[in-house]
DNA sequence: ATCGTACATTGGACAATGTCTAAGTCAAGA
DNA sequence: TCTTGACTTAGACATTGTCCAATGTACGAT
């Protein structure tokens, strides 16, 4: 994520304060943060930056695939800046602890063409369930 | 459909004229409606129906079984009244059709077991995105 | 057939998440 | 350093979902 600030001045983004605290704050493995949870962190660090401005930012980052948007339980979108390398989720159902996960083959071909409905199918998104160690203890 | 309301009847619930204009609006292959389609649907048959009582009544459906709950873009949940046969979802990132789709294999055997990080993996839900044929044309 | 009661419904307040706008601020090229 | 257009801000607003106290009603018991 280190050159992710790098990339974004190659594209013309202007490297403010906020966007650099948003980048430092998505940097990592297996981090799924909520916007608000995203601005909370933010916060932290840059005390005065908005909710409008982490939801602004993060929805740039989504559409010029920088971060990839992850809806595991139609609550509030989780972002997922491990864009760069395809994977897929593994959600604990009962505390919702996410994981990033890397299935064998492509799901895609496993979609036979008269199940197609003749749409042009671009990729799938698979999202394994089940339960954390220490929630299946429990 | 037609036999759900036997079914929640053999469960002990009461069968009111809410739970049967629900029951209603969700019967059909390929229905995925917003709690508010549903509710709007619904009103449209019996006026002075409630949007908690929909909301409800989704819930306990989806907590029995008998409804799936889906969750494709993270706005509103949609709700699949084909519960009983398992099936994935073709979803058109243009205008947001869905189909329900059958693709060949089991993907929860795709995961590796060291990819499982301890977790008790239960299922797997695929979500299939690209263009319908109209978006595709267009 | 009616009655009593536990279960269901209602409306509206509230909560969570996300979007939009007008006005002020600032990064970066000239 | 100046200028300017892109960026940020605060807060109003929109959408989706939850909760609760008051009211209504389905259905077994009588």
């Amino acid at each position: 994520m280190s050159d992710l600030l790098e990339r974004l001045r190659g594209r013309g983004w202007r490297l403010t304060a906020q966007r650099r605290v948003i980048a430092e704050v998505l940097d990592g493995d297996h981090v799924h943060y909520t916007a608000d949870e995203v601005h909370d962190k933010a916060v932290s660090r840059l005390p005065e930056i908005s909710r409008a401005t982490v939801y602004n930012t993060l929805g740039e980052l989504v559409s010029i695939g920088e971060v990839l948007e992850v809806a595991t339980d139609g609550r509030a979108k989780r972002y997922d800046p491990n864009a760069h390398r395809p994977h897929q989720h593994l959600v604990c159902s009962r505390c919702g602890a996410i994981r990033d996960v890397h299935p064998r083959g492509n799901p895609v071909a496993d979609l036979p063409a008269e199940e197609r409905f003749g749409f042009v199918v671009q990729d799938a998104e698979v999202t394994y369930r089940g339960l954390c160690p220490n929630c299946a203890s429990a």
